[in-house]
DNA sequence: AATGAATGAGGATTCATTCAT
DNA sequence: GATGAATGAATCCTCATTCAT
């Protein structure tokens, strides 16, 4: 599943890189140049290259990565992890950018998948506990996830203005 | 405020190359080429370029019609018109893509403050006639107006789920 | 068959273009840059593209052209004929680098078989007039034409060698 | 002139690299990429840079090694070396883009004097056996081996067209 | 000696925009 | 006003070569 290990240098690399294109997609979007990823991140460009052999490579691993650290994060609580995707969503603009986008379904299938997964468990509980009606379906939840994520990013809005926008889907969702 | 009267011919090319951009920024995003613009308009590109002197320009005055007829149709209910904007934006892959972007500012202020009141309007009405919660404030319906739009288009949703999320969404407006 | 015509300042730069390609690519090979060649030009890069949306299309318009001259100068004879196209390829890389190459067959199908054509012309009258074998068959005359050319270009042979090789080579055919 | 003696993997290493270059050169010509002969050396890109400084280094050890082969084979007739010549090229894409290319002439300079030699003893045999015309220049031939290989290599020529065409050319040298 | 990561110049191609016709 | 050719900066990507490990 996983290549050779990297070398250490290498691997210092890789994650500048990833760090670096994380920031500039997320100011620019993901129109920004790998020119300047690479700048950002202190490395050549034909570095870049070597890593993600193609910039939706790089695309991918960002939005991999992301998806990972959501769904790892291990709420235990539908409206929290909700939350916490809308808010993390805010401040990473590819991620929005490229949630639902054709371009970039490489490697990604699985971390995607596993957003789903943990959103599923969630909402099972939520209806085992009663906060989520019983008739709600994943597939809206993570539709109104998904929105609501591309909603605040793109639109700007202020913590205030999402915390009451949370609060009427919540609102949508409880019995 | 408005520039002198338009020769015929100018105006009709004015109205074709508007609705060629219309087409390809749907189909293709806002990435599509001026020059494909031009073609499907069936003139040249300088002629694009006459009209709508910078591309931003361009997608500007798309946004604006679309604001416009959006603005325009007068729907006496909330909800209706919140589903028609839904459902209008699932058509045009531009729209949302424009609505909340930096970079096309450009002469949609007046459409979309008019959205804003027409929104605010049907706001006022449902509250009073009870269909809405009183608390809920224009913002916020405006927020969640343009995330449904955005994640109808990106997410490519079925008219199915559009309508069941739809559903939750005014669920939470609901008393 | 063939599109509108170009406007004058356009026909002109397609010209200079080609020129400059056939100079370019016959003095550093295929390898040289489209970059280069534009520069030769006294032409922007882009103006290249416009004229010749790929690289291998400018490869292609040049071998067409050439094959195109070398085939309408109407030889009456196969001897001048054979002598007139291996002493063209001297003077054009190029055309030898292409001639057999598969990448470049993008629209050279038609100058090639009207070379073949010419050449099997020549060669039938030549039987008849007795000055090459009858039992002697086009592919090979066409296959020696090509080597006798190849090598004269690349090996860069002087006047003197080349007119001693083709008199060997004519020794070959007849009877 | 020779450098000190190589380790025994050194050594080892260079023969697969040189055997790798072959290979990969012949199927793809000379623009493919050093990396590629790594690979297929099984050797990391460092090594073949250490063994040949520079791509043309590399490129003029395999024609060398070629050229040895040819010529230390030991034919006894003209023509069955003509033949044999003709037929490896087919088999060695690189052989004969390089043959009479300005770049590589890096050391080869004794191998190809060495070509000569052979088919200088070979030719002046065949005159004295009488297969040959007295007046044969050795350069002649030389130019029309070259100029063969070259056909039968881009050319493509079948087996069957390789004869016919070696026919043509030594009937040509024939009294 | 070998490894393989990093470098960075170079090259093909696209596209918004300008301007001569 | 319309046309469409020309411009050239910008972008993605490749690959020979260098050098730290």
């Amino acid at each position: 599943m996983s290549s050779k290990p990297l070398r250490a240098d290498a691997r210092r690399n890789r994650a500048r890189i990833l760090d670096a294109a994380g920031e500039v997609f997320a100011e620019r979007g993901a129109a920004a140049s790998t020119e300047e990823v690479a700048a950002r991140a202190g490395v050549a460009i034909g570095t870049v290259f070597r890593h993600f052999p193609t910039k939706q490579d790089l695309l991918g691993a960002i939005l991999k990565d992301l998806l990972a650290d959501l769904t790892s994060a291990g709420d235990a609580d539908l409206f929290a992890f909700f939350t916490r995707v809308v808010t993390a969503a805010a401040e990473k603009k590819v991620v929005v950018e490229l949630l639902a986008q054709e371009g970039v379904t490489v490697g990604v299938e699985g971390p995607v998948a596993a957003l789903g997964d943990t959103l599923g468990g969630l909402l099972a509980t939520a209806k085992e506990v009663g906060t989520v009606r019983a008739e709600v379906r994943l597939d809206e939840v993570l539709a109104l996830l998904t929105a609501t994520a591309q909603g605040a990013l793109r639109g700007g809005w202020s913590a205030d203005l999402r915390d009451r926008v949370l609060a009427l889907v919540f609102a949508g969702l409880a019995p």
